[in-house]
DNA sequence: GTTAAAATATACCAAATGGTATTTTTTAAT
DNA sequence: ATTAAAAAATACCATTTGGTATATTTTAAC
């Protein structure tokens, strides 16, 4: 494993100027966030990467990586469908200050901030939306494989609901200043998995 | 009523500007993205407006009033409880091309965008949001009393779901491309308030 | 139709922004 | 410990941005 001092660097520079990105968005971030956030001069930072495109695109990267390693990790610690589905909510449960403290889900974030101002960052959303989508529908395809959820059940609409459920419960949530309605989302998916799909 | 010359000019501004301020946020408009829109000058738009600012206040209540007049519209044709909270996403799949238009739901995206950006509109967004909460709350509470509804049902919880899967689902739609995800959000609010909610 | 006021357009400007060239400091191989 | 390379800081620069002062045109009251 190579970790120089530009490695380091670099990593530095991402990780503190993440939760920036994510609340500021692309456009509302200033090359001076970047210096305050990192404690480092606009040299070092032009010296590790060749743009501002360049920090939020890897920015984003490691934020979509918290989010959806995150959730895996807690997945694949179960065995069955039903168990691995609901761990996905529980995942926010268990990250409610995680995803507070990083200024909302950097999915929807970046999806809505991105688009009509930065194609290549907009296009990275959507890819990475797009994954984490497949990867809720895959789950239930597999369940309905072990004949764990009805055989009746759409994988795409139910993938949509609970990603639906799980983007508007952060957003309204943090507008609002208000976890309980991120909760009641939550409650309702699990909800949903043991009345709807469960066979 | 007054309307003067400035007064179409002012609504003309508003009108053409509104969707581009929900395309591309508040830090991506440009004042040149509000030249090109209107096809007046800089001077003329300075002439009706004191800043960017009290331009990009405006249009969000232009684009606010469009989404909550258009749900109210439907709403007041209803005389029922169930009818009237089932108006809600009818509005949404008749006015599915509206909201492509414009860009997604302004409530959401000045929510996000505005947010750590531009502390003014973002308290408009959030008393707009808020707005948009009562109103769906005080439907379900009206529900209880005239009997329609459950007693047991959770205004504040219900009218929480509703709103994120309406949020989530045009989010969701609009990012990856595919109306069905709004689409299946708005029958699955059919579903709740037929069987969760009316008595 | 004339004219004063209102509205719009043009020309200009200071600050902010993203980025680069250069100098200084730090790192690490010898 | 020396020193060449790497990294970081400083100083600089062109462009964009939001905004204003001024000139021109349009409106509408008489």
């Amino acid at each position: 494993m190579k970790d120089s001092k530009a490695d380091k660097t670099r990593r530095h520079i991402i990780e503190k100027v993440a939760p920036v990105f994510n609340k500021k968005g692309y456009a509302g971030t200033k090359v001076i966030d970047l210096i305050q956030a990192t404690g480092l001069t606009k040299g070092s930072i032009y010296g590790n990467f060749k743009d501002k495109d360049e920090v939020a695109l890897e920015a984003f990267r490691h934020n979509y990586k918290e989010v959806l390693g995150g959730t895996m990790a807690e997945m694949s610690l179960e065995t069955d469908y039903t168990s691995k589905l609901k761990a996905i909510p529980q995942y926010y449960r268990n990250n409610i200050y995680v995803l507070a403290k990083l200024g909302g889900c950097p999915l929807l974030n970046t999806a809505i901030d991105s688009a009509n101002v930065h194609p290549y960052l907009e296009k990275e959303s959507v890819k990475a939306f797009r994954n984490y989508y497949e990867i809720i529908k895959e789950t239930i395809e597999k369940g309905k494989q072990t004949k764990e959820f009805y055989p009746h059940v759409d994988p795409h609409q139910y993938a949509g609901i609970i990603l639906s459920l799980i983007e508007g419960g952060i957003a309204l949530s943090k507008s609002l200043k208000d976890p309980t309605f991120l909760m009641e989302s939550l409650k309702k998916i699990d909800q949903i998995i043991d009345n709807e799909l469960k066979a």
